[in-house]
DNA sequence: GCTATTTGACCGTTCCATAAGTCATTTTTG
DNA sequence: CAAAAATGACTTATGGAACGGTCAAATAGC
């Protein structure tokens, strides 16, 4: 076997593929070429090629990266807005435990 | 010098720090441990690891599948959702012209 | 309290994504 | 129409991410 390559669930390829689109569309709407983001990005244009058809070994620094430069929002929001949301994670998680514990032995319906 | 690194402006860097921690919290829901996660995922808990904490190098297809098996819905829709958006950017995308052009010469004012 | 488990922070090896390039094709401009 | 530019589809090498492991610290259960 040459490998066993990894695989996703159908809703992980397409919100790539979604996303994907939206940088492409963006790059398009401000008139910059594939040559000009990938400049700006500071990545090969083969990268950035990758990145617009969706690939998913792409880093996703570099993906959220070329969002921001060409103006698609993630999670709806502006930066105030991602803001807002991350204050609202950290009390969500407050009140969570820190560590997740199994069950040590399986409990013994007793009789 | 080492190696010219790679730099994000802030949006971004606070967007995956928010996907991270979302990632985290989904994960603490359904009380999962940090290996649990891993093995579903096929990955190793230390990529895992980085993932939690915001790195913005790991693979954007690994970070979208930790989101999608905790239950994170990335923008805010679910699969038939995502279908419908990504249908929206094709009819969008169909009326922008294939190729973006720059101006081949710099245009003279004439006078 | 004690113990088992989870988590965080490491580190060396392996292997693949990235960079950088080529060439053919498509598309726009003049 | 021709010419120029952009894009798509490749290829090779090389740096760094992922793996798999260890160890200490933190935490939850008993």
């Amino acid at each position: 076997m040459p490998a066993p390559k990894r695989a996703y669930v159908r809703y992980t390829t397409e919100a790539i593929a979604l996303l994907a689109k939206m940088i492409r569309h963006g790059r398009k709407q401000r008139k910059m070429t594939q040559m000009e983001l990938a400049e700006r990005l500071g990545i090969a244009r083969s990268t950035l090629q990758r990145l617009e058809s969706g690939d998913p070994k792409v880093e996703v620094g570099i993906m959220f990266e070329a969002a921001a430069l060409v103006g698609v929002k993630l999670f709806d929001s502006d930066e105030q807005g991602i803001n807002r949301l991350s204050d609202r994670m950290d009390d969500r998680n407050a009140v969570l435990p820190k560590h997740v514990y199994k069950a040590r032995k399986t409990v013994f319906d007793d009789f």
